[in-house]
DNA sequence: TCCCTTATTAGTAATCGTTACGATTATTAT
DNA sequence: ATAATAATCGTAACGATTACTAATAAGGGA
């Protein structure tokens, strides 16, 4: 008996590597090129099928930063990230802190500005 | 001599009013519905032109939730919004506090999360 | 007021990140 | 090994947003 709806695939297993080793952010592009290498017949679509499936799973986050393209983060613990508005690198703030001053003391990043956005259910659809 | 390099028209003006007046942060789209009715052949074209030009001019901001679409808001002031996961609906908190618990005793939609993304220039760049 | 410059508009085509489709291939349970 | 059916690749489609173009209109100066 499968409890498992999904099989293994080397492709899948791959972008998860990438995505639990790479800090870097990566978007479904950047994880597209670099298997490229290795799986030449790769189809863009499949890195995006993955990325769902994995997010789905419980294995990755996805990011967005309102830019383009969506960003994937291998590592699922809450953290806070800090965007660069000149080379748009997402990074990673380790500190939990809430005090943008005292964030600031914990990075050499120049941090100008914070936006918090709050998720649940409203009282309307409670 | 014209310091502005824009013309008043009745579409921006109108725009702009909606956005001060509705507190739902409405899309694109929404705005475009409701002018409708004043302006027949409004085209959604020119919606989203002007909301580019008001978000340059600093009179309304623009706000992403990772959705399909960018919602607009005539509030510039720095505040955080809340979304609800099921009907999608974007609210505004007043509290400026930062502990989620101390939030959740200001309103009475359920909180399950916070994401917070701080913006600015990164150390590489500095 | 009329004229002139040009920003703005409506309508439509294009862009582009992402998703859906369909035939073929690969995984996995039996 | 066989059968059932995920997953893949290649390609088409989707959808929110932007770009283009000819016509219109705002508004400054004569
Ligand atoms: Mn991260
Ligand atoms: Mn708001
Ligand atoms: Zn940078
Ligand atoms: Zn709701």
């Amino acid at each position: 008996m499968n409890e498992n709806k999904y099989r293994n695939t080397k492709q899948r297993e791959q972008i998860l590597n990438i995505l639990l080793k790479d800090k870097s952010h990566p978007t479904a592009s950047d994880i597209y090129d670099k298997m490229k290498v290795q799986f030449p017949d790769l189809s863009l679509g499949t890195v995006y099928r993955n990325l769902n499936i994995l997010v789905e799973q419980g294995k990755i986050q996805k990011l967005d930063f309102g830019s383009t393209y969506d960003h994937y983060d291998g590592n699922c613990c809450y953290h806070s990230h800090f965007v660069c508005r000149q080379c748009k690198k997402v990074y990673d703030l380790g500190c939990i802190e809430d005090d943008i001053e005292k964030v600031q003391q914990t990075t050499n990043h120049k941090i100008e500005s914070c936006l918090k956005k709050y998720y649940g259910v409203c009282e309307n659809c409670l």
